[in-house]
RNA sequence: UAAGUAAGUCAGAUAGUCGCAGGUAAUUUUACCUGAGGAAAGUCGGAGCUCCGCAGGGCAGGGUGCUGGAUAACGUCCAGUGGGGGUGACCCCAAGGAAAGUGCCACAGAAACAAACCGCCUGCCCCAAUGGGUCAGGUAAGGAUGGAAAGGCGAGGUAAGAGCUCACCAGCGUUCAGGUGACUGAAUGGCUCGGUAAACCCCACCUGGAGCAAGACCAAAUAGAGGAACUUUGAAGCUGCCCGCUUCGUUCCCGGGUUAGGUCGCUAGAGGUGCCAGGUAACUGGCAUCCCAGAUAGAUGACUAUCAAAUACAGAACUCCGCUUAUAGAUUUACUUACUUU
RNA sequence: GGCCCCUUGGUCAAGCGGUCAAGACACCGCCCUUUCACGGCGGUAACGGGGGUUCGAGUCCCCCAGGGGUCA
């Protein structure tokens, strides 16, 4: 789990971020991005039922936190970004979802 | 050796680097400890705990259903009885009552709960007379139907037949013996009664409702268990109905809102492990010892090395006891059948 | 996390334990029409899965699977 000044907590700013904030997808994940009023980078995670059952829900998820954590000291400035997993990341290996991951990050221009 | 039956066990380990949650120290960022399962799953049964007036009355409803025991309780478990399956080890069974009453048993068949369609036999009569037919009666041995046809089969008996009589078998009642009991065994009697209760029902026993988003407390704030009056009509809750109970209610005055909270409940328990004792067993008792997740958008991940290989089903959300379902691979014990060798 | 409900042709659906499981729309073929549409006639196509009770289950009972609803 990250610091909780570090995660999006409250399901009105999920939506906040869904509906004002900016979209990029790929392959496996889906990113939204939004500027907030923050010091800091804020992450929140989003694995639902389509994905799989809970083992492969919770794997996922602790796959996609361990990336942002590794990922957040490189992306400038103070964002609002929710991670999305689409159901093909199911049974995927960590590099390929990393490798995704990095890449949407660049299109974004987070970093 | 092969095939199988029953009961189990394990569910990757070790080391290092970074990272997460809780706790304890110290104290301002560090150390140490702990950190998912045998099913955490399905939510099928039960219980603790909490609130509803501490558990209300009547009717209805629901559940369970061989016997004895275990348990906090159960639709669970153990031991037995009866029935069924398997060569066998062994497995399966919601298994009370159909002689309290009611319903149903399609099609077929004469008839499905009490039966004469064909047939068989007897008597009388008629005709075209070694035969055929009408009428009256006897008869459940034979035929056809069906899942099921009025105890089965053999012998005697008879006009033809029939438990009409007899032997054996099945079933029912009574007595005796054994067993706590389900029941079993023996003797004996009259001679015989369809199936279905996971159809209504009867009998025996059990059963209040909701569920941790239960519920309790605290502060803060723009915000109130605010003040006055009214009536028993209306609404909600107590599964349905009748009673009964509780809480809302309506009008006027002042003031507002559509959703930021926090703490407890929250983990020491019908707890685990070992030994001893009782019991066929389920289980119970005693002693010693251990503390073993507690989050709140929700903690276990990434990388490297070694072990031949690292893999199945699958993730705690108040707790516990069961049941059911999913499950790669490895492995232990006991037993059965078949074959081969000695 | 708790508590409930539903599964019948491609779709919407009815169905006392008993005849070949109604209907409607859709689809296919024929007729009608110069042609299409409308209309008429005919046809294909289904009880979520597995056990049990019963002579016989879409229906009764049990266990799974899938889908949906609800809560301060």
């Amino acid at each position: 789990m990250l610091h909780k000044d570090a995660r999006i907590c409250t399901g009105r700013e999920y939506q906040q971020v869904y509906q004002e904030g900016k979209r990029v997808a790929g392959k496996y994940i889906i990113i939204y991005y939004q500027k907030n009023r923050r010091p800091t980078n804020r992450f929140g995670i989003v694995t639902s039922k389509k994905v799989g059952h809970a083992v492969i829900r919770n794997r996922t998820k602790r796959q996609l936190r361990e990336m942002a954590r590794s990922a957040a000291e490189k992306i400038q400035g103070n964002y609002d970004i929710v991670v999305v997993a689409r159901p093909s990341i199911k049974g995927c290996a960590y590099e390929i979802i990393e490798k995704d991951f990095l890449l949407l990050i660049k299109k974004a221009r987070l970093c």
